[in-house]
DNA sequence: ATTAGCACTCGTAATATGAGAGTGCTAACC
DNA sequence: GGTTAGCACTCTCATATTACGAGTGCTAAT
């Protein structure tokens, strides 16, 4: 289905917004009376109501039963979104207002994310999303090894923003810490301010070259380094506000809202979610039933990419009901992603 | 009001019980012919009624309205716990199936924490908690300091049992990274294997004999060490299985779940809830308007503290309506108590 | 092309009705 | 005296009925 600007009229699109307007603000269907009554050419209902019909007949609207206002659908709300909305940033005085609310942060990235997370759903009243950096595209500051126990290493891995990530590895043959600290001092030379998915590449390439391997620390710090720098670097998702959702009058339903709880305890399906956004580039709105994960159809998305210098990091947004403020919720997610940025460049450098 | 065993006849405690786990199993009133029909003694309904009467008025019980039946009230749960309830341990057969379901758990206690809570919420159909290790009771295995920028150091504590704490200390003035290493070396032979309260209470004392502080670097170290250990070592909360009690009738109203679910987002207030806990010694039950908490006096809590070794750690357990299933959720969270307790004894040898 | 008029649809809120569950009380019973 | 049958009474809940109003779609007039 075709879905471009030019196949409506000027009345059509005016119309529409209006509707989806109105029904974003009231959450109840609109009628013809009423979008007579606020629209600015002076038209009849009646009028109205076959531009309605002919809205409906296109995908844009439909009613929830037969003698009820229009309701946009999903693809309304994607025709809103792309060429009907004002996209109007924020102004200063917005800008700064925020800025402030989220002055208190300075030292760990957790406590950035999560603060990240309030703001957002604090000034959506919706629930707010952050997708943590991706690890592989973080520079290396340094590796550090502790002996556990016997066969136990505890690999901590600090990158240059301030990130801390530790695991535990399992060795095949003990290692003294006294040799942990030497491999330690190898791999930090090697591997210092390089990103991740670059120590991975360099390791391997380091491995097959050095096949004869006569020297014997270089060997274990290779095979320790490439068991440390291993594994999924899977994502780590903040969530919160969640409790928001739940003044939404489309979640009255008790049922419905417990799949939608039960989604946002899974990490791994938010990270689906949050994954398709971080494909595209730029901010990205994901309405209703486009969304990948089948308990959350009924939200909406609104999403933008958070950077540290010039190396995409993750992502960061707002979810609710698909009935949101678009308008609003955009320059705030848009605005934050900046925010978010500005902060984790800073702390880095 | 006194509340012992012997301020009920057997007849009275016989009904209470009956009606309470009646209660417990329908969420509806109980009225004196279920009851009556229940009850082991053949009596009959009228008989019942009267009891229940007393029951009433010593305080026990209470009625929705003039003709409904009977609804325990926080006290009669009270009682229930105290003195009705049987409480037999797990089968054999029910603790290896729980072992089971643990057993993936390796390697991170964060995972431990978190598998706890997905376990206890899981076969407990409520909530699982988990107040994390209070970091003053572990044991120090080694600190590290990260240069970050001119007046920022990362600090890295890394506990006997493999947890990594880190935090950003800022300086007064700027310490290289070569003298940050010396100040570690310094720092963990001074340090090791004490716990993190008895490491507090050494550097003060140190930095109060060593007024003179003749040795420049030693100076330096025990000031940076003050400052790395310093500050609240506010523990964290695992929570799990929010959207479980999504299930029971007694929150359809949607605008006390909200209240109860902005409350679990608030950490804090999870914090109080369990330090109400930590102070009991053994597994604590704390029910309805008992709790500290508004939010959640429509709920109740069974808690077990955790050790490592003979260290007690922190405390777990489920939150839930209080209508819950006692009899089973009590030896569930007192097994599961025992089980992370031995994870982490076995990890920290 | 627009609009007024009108019959029609459908959901919602208000009201009435009856059934059922349970109580409390009284009087009879063992 | 403790126990029980009987009974009138209360209160909730489910169901049916009704009335209302918002909104539509169609037709015919402008």
């Amino acid at each position: 289905m075709s879905n471009a600007p030019t196949d409506l009229t000027e009345r059509e699109r005016d119309v529409l917004r209006v509707i989806i307007q109105d029904y974003i603000a009231s959450a109840e269907p609109v009628g013809s009376r009423s979008v007579a009554r606020r629209h600015g050419v002076r038209l009849s209902p009646a009028t109205i109501r076959n531009v309605m019909a002919d809205l409906g007949e296109l995908g844009y609207l439909s009613q929830p039963h037969t003698s009820a206002g229009r309701v946009p659908t999903d693809l309304g709300y994607r025709f809103y979104v792309d060429y009907l909305m004002d996209r109007r940033p924020l102004t200063r005085a917005e800008e700064s207002m925020i800025e402030r609310r989220f002055r208190p942060v300075q030292g760990e990235v957790e406590d950035l994310m999560r603060e990240a997370t309030k703001l957002l759903s604090g000034l959506s009243r919706s629930v707010g999303l952050v997708l943590a950096p991706r690890v592989d595209q973080l520079a290396v500051k340094r590796i550090e090894f502790v002996h556990l126990s016997t066969e136990r290493v505890l690999v901590i891995l600090i990158t240059t923003s301030g990130q801390v990530n530790h695991k535990i590895v399992i060795l095949d043959d003990a290692i003294p810490q006294e040799e942990l600290n030497k491999i330690a001092r190898v791999l930090n030379n090697l591997v210092e301010g390089m990103s991740l998915s670059r120590v991975r590449q360099l390791l391997v390439k380091k491995m097959a070259e050095e096949k004869a391997m006569y020297d014997e620390l270089l060997r274990r710090a290779l095979e320790l380094g490439q068991k440390s720098f291993a594994g999924e670097t899977e994502g780590d998702v903040y969530i919160g506000g969640t409790a928001n959702i739940m003044h939404q009058p489309e979640f009255a339903d008790v049922e419905k809202m417990r799949s939608i709880f039960g989604a946002f305890e899974e990490k791994s399906k938010l990270l689906k979610i949050l994954d398709q956004c971080l494909d595209q580039d730029g901010l990205t709105i994901v309405i209703g039933s486009e969304n990948v994960v089948q308990e959350v159809q009924r939200l909406s998305l609104v999403t933008a990419p958070y950077w540290c210098a010039e190396h995409l990091l993750g992502t960061l947004g707002v979810i609710g009901p698909t009935r949101m403020e678009y308008s609003k919720i955009i320059p705030l997610v848009d605005f934050t992603a900046k925010l978010v940025s500005q902060h984790l460049t800073e702390v880095a450098s």
